[in-house]
DNA sequence: ACAAACTAGTTTGCACTACAAACTATATAT
DNA sequence: ATATATAGTTTGTAGTGCAAACTAGTTTGT
């Protein structure tokens, strides 16, 4: 027979593409943990050129994963973003898959 | 002084963008847990085609990542790959960002 | 009052990438 | 001989991430 039967169930195929972005990663995961969170923060916590920032996050909006509220504090504008709940069960089942995925290495 | 400092140690955005594809990602692991595979096992345990797979691989053997070697095995020509020092490290280092990055969200 | 510099973003242009389809080359079956 | 299968590689295209350039307005300096 040779060689035994090998079943290594690698599931990073499925992983969502629009999560999985490095830059909306981060980007995500600070939604994640703080609730909600302006342009500005994002641009301070992360190093990403605000472009950068403002193209990734209309990404996510026209996905449905994050809400965006534009409103003007003081005399300047602010543009306010927080997960849907769509966004969070999707970077929850992303989370689980990897973890799950990862933890089913060697080592 | 309104909210307080917030630090979130989010390490997504220095992982390694050549292992970090879903398909590299899962061609990296599969070499990672068996040492050794030749093409047409590494196209049998995924669902790529072999198009995919060659680039692939191409890319990861100029990175230094992977080591090619072709025979033939019988009259039919064979592609083994296996992956050098630098591959398991770079893996290795992946693995453990990614899984401290994802370590440090709640829940 | 006017200009320069700053804030808060969005749009554009480009270089790169992943993917499958098309292709090369050889072997086997009818 | 022709068709089908194996083992890959190359090509063409659509999509992506990124920074630079831009828009719109505000504050500061003189």
């Amino acid at each position: 027979m040779g060689v035994k039967a090998i079943n290594i169930p690698l599931e990073f195929a499925v992983l969502d593409r629009l999560i999985h972005d490095p830059t909306r990663l981060t980007l995500i995961s600070l939604l994640f943990v703080v609730e909600s969170a302006d342009f500005v923060f994002l641009k301070t916590q992360t190093n990403l050129t605000a472009g950068n920032i403002s193209s990734h996050m209309t990404k996510l909006e026209n996905a449905g994963y994050v809400m965006v509220k534009k409103r003007f504090v003081g005399k300047r504008p602010q543009t306010m973003f927080r997960l849907t709940a769509k966004g969070r069960r999707a970077f929850d089942k992303y989370r689980n898959i990897l973890s799950d995925a990862l933890s089913g290495l060697p080592e």
